[in-house]
DNA sequence: CCGCATCCTATTAGATACTG
DNA sequence: CAGTATCTAATAGGATGCGG
């Protein structure tokens, strides 16, 4: 499907419905948009990985958010949970298919954020230069 | 670039760079994944308009957070801004180079919710059921 | 019409300490 | 090791009224 076609889609469903209950948009941005859900997506896409490695993995998020937010994920079907019954327990984090499936657009955005990067920075470096002399 | 390509690239960032400060991917995300920019930009995708009207386009977003997150997109290079002196002012908003470009990456995750949007609310439901039984 | 400033509340996220 | 509980700080967001 062309980006056009995607174009048109939204702006049909644009006039249709963009109450936030129902659209579908809205609630998929909402969830993988927040602090730290599709930081750990992609690390996931990675490979499978228990609590702890993943905490070290992406370290400035406190054990909290991590476990809300991979709840969160679970409850989505975006990733699954893997008991294994050792001692000490250890669980393991893997992506369902749902997840596989969601990284593909993802990785498109995070690469085109790596390529638009200096842009933006530049950009808003030259904003604020013109707010000042304003 | 294929998906596996960007994946690599990934893993190589994420590798070297999970640094929130100086990390591409964190700051784009965390700009656009607001609850209102992606939002905006792919209104503003279907065609320019103005203030008024993007406020109708959206309806549940507050005057204020609509002028906040349109400074933002401005300061980032995302949309310009133009001032019409009319009596009373017009102002128009529109999508910069940078904002088209991003469309595209957007529209895709965007397309990707419209089709996965049923397992998510499927996955979501049985979810909820197990854990009442638990 | 545009949009800024103020006030207030709800949500989010970090730190810390504790449990099986 | 993998969480849970509690407290607190920071931020996001809504309502409203004023000024250009």
């Amino acid at each position: 499907m062309s980006s056009a076609d995607l174009l048109g889609m939204f702006a049909l469903w644009q006039a249709t419905n963009v109450d936030a209950s129902t659209c579908p948009a809205r609630d998929v941005l909402d969830r993988i948009g927040d602090k730290w859900s599709s930081l750990i997506l992609l690390t996931l896409a990675v490979g499978a990985l228990r609590f702890s490695a993943l905490n070290r993995a992406v370290p400035d998020i406190s054990k909290r958010m991590l476990t809300q937010t991979l709840r969160d994920l679970e409850r989505d079907g975006f990733i699954t949970r893997h008991v294994f019954p050792t001692k000490p327990p250890s669980v393991e984090y893997r992506l369902a298919p749902l997840g596989r499936s969601v990284v593909e657009p993802l990785v498109a955005l995070v690469g085109w954020a790596q390529t638009h990067h200096g842009a933006i920075r530049e950009a808003r470096q030259q904003f604020d230069t013109n707010a000042q002399n304003a």
